[in-house]
DNA sequence: TTAAAGTTTCAATATATATTGAAACTTTTA
DNA sequence: TAAAAGTTTCAATATATATTGAAACTTTAA
C-alpha cells in the first residue's frame, strides 16, 4: 500500500528532524526547513505553527537562524502584511551552504586554537612527540580536506547540474 | 610567552570536547578520545577519571563507546590485572573511521527512508513535484557524495601519507 | 572457595538545551 | 495619532541528554 502524499510529508519532516539532532542540528530548526523545502509556496509563521504544532516565538527564533544560515529568505507579498518564507530548492547549494557555513563557524576557529597550540615549545618527551603529531595531523588533515572540498565544488558543479536537471524536468 | 606542554593538552582536550559537541558528539567521549590520543601510553580507568575528573561510571561508557566506534582499545598489560585503553594515532585513519561509522549509522537508514518515501504515488499537484524532487534531489546527492568520498580514500591516501610521515619524523 | 581487585549497570540526579507564551516592541493604516 | 496587525524578546518552564555512584556482577589469586 502505497503512501498518501500527505503521510509522506510528515514522515519525511519529522524524520529529518530526528536525524539532524545526530549532528549538532535544532531538531525544530531542520522541520522547518523540510517543510519550507518541501512546499513549492512560501509559509508564514501561522503556516509553520500549525503544520508543526509549535509555538510563535519558537518559529520566529528557528527561521531567524535558518535565514542567518542562508537557507531561508523572507518574501513579502504585494497587499499583503506579513512575512512569508521561503527554501532555496537546490539541495547542491544547501548542502554547500551548509558545509560553507559549518567550515566558517567552528572549523576555522578550531583550526586557529591548534595552530596557537604547534607553538608549544618541544620539552623533548615522548609526549611532546604524542601531542605535536595529534595537533600536525589534525592541521594537515583539515588543510587537505578543505582544498579536496574547494575542488569539490568546481569539478562536480557541472556534473552536478547535468543530473539535478534532467531529474527534475 | 609560550603554552606550556600540559596547559596546551588541557587546552586541546577541553576545546576538542566543546568542538564535538557542535557535531552531535556527547563531550565527555570526544575528551577521553582527545587525551587518548595525546598519550604515547595507554591510560587505565583511574588515569582518565583523575586527569578529567569524572566518574567512573562516565569513564566506562564513554571508553565502551569508543570501542564500539573502533577509535579505541582495550590493551592488556602484562602482569597487571588491570585494562588499559589505547586510541588509534594516525589522524587519517581516524577521520575514515569516523565517517565510515556516521554513514552506517545514520545516513544508511535516512537513505533507506527517502526511497521509500519515493513511492508515493503521483497526485500530478504542485506539492507533489516539490516534494519528489526534494526527495530525488536528496538520494542524488548522497549517492554522489558516496562515491566522491570513496574515490577520495583512494585517490589520498598515498598522498596523506607521504606527508603524514614526513610530518612526524 | 572466598575475598580482593576490577568492571559494568542503571536509577537517581544534575546539566544543558529547546520551547513556550505573554509582554514589549515595530510597523501600517484609518 | 490611535489602535490594529504583526514581529521579537526573554524569563520561566519543559524536555532531552549526560553524569554520578553505589550495588551487582565478573575475574583472578591466595
Amino acid at each position: 500500500m502505497p503512501l498518501q502524499l500527505s503521510e509522506a510529508k510528515n514522515q519525511f519532516i519529522s524524520n529529518w528532524g530526528a536525524f539532524a539532532t545526530h549532528w549538532g542540528i535544532n531538531k525544530t530548526m531542520a522541520q522547518v526547513h523540510a517543510l519550507l523545502l518541501i512546499n513549492t509556496k512560501p509559509l508564514c509563521a501561522e503556516d509553520i505553527m500549525e503544520q508543526l504544532q509549535i509555538s510563535r516565538g519558537n518559529v520566529n527564533m528557528n527561521v531567524r537562524e535558518l535565514i542567518d544560515w542562508n537557507l531561508v529568505e523572507r518574501i513579502t507579498i504585494v497587499g499583503e502584511r506579513k512575512e512569508y518564507f521561503s527554501a532555496e530548492k537546490d539541495i547542491w547549494k544547501v548542502v554547500t551552504q551548509i558545509i560553507k557555513e559549518r567550515k566558517k563557524r567552528e572549523l576555522e576557529p578550531m583550526l586557529r586554537l591548534m595552530k596557537q597550540l604547534q607553538e608549544v615549545p618541544n620539552d623533548k618527551t615522548e609526549d611532546y612527540k604524542a601531542f605535536k603529531s595529534t595537533i600536525d595531523g589534525i592541521i594537515k588533515y583539515s588543510e587537505q580536506a578543505d582544498k579536496t572540498f574547494e575542488k569539490l565544488i568546481k569539478a562536480e558543479e557541472s556534473w552536478f547540474w547535468a543530473n539535478f536537471i534532467k531529474m527534475v524536468k
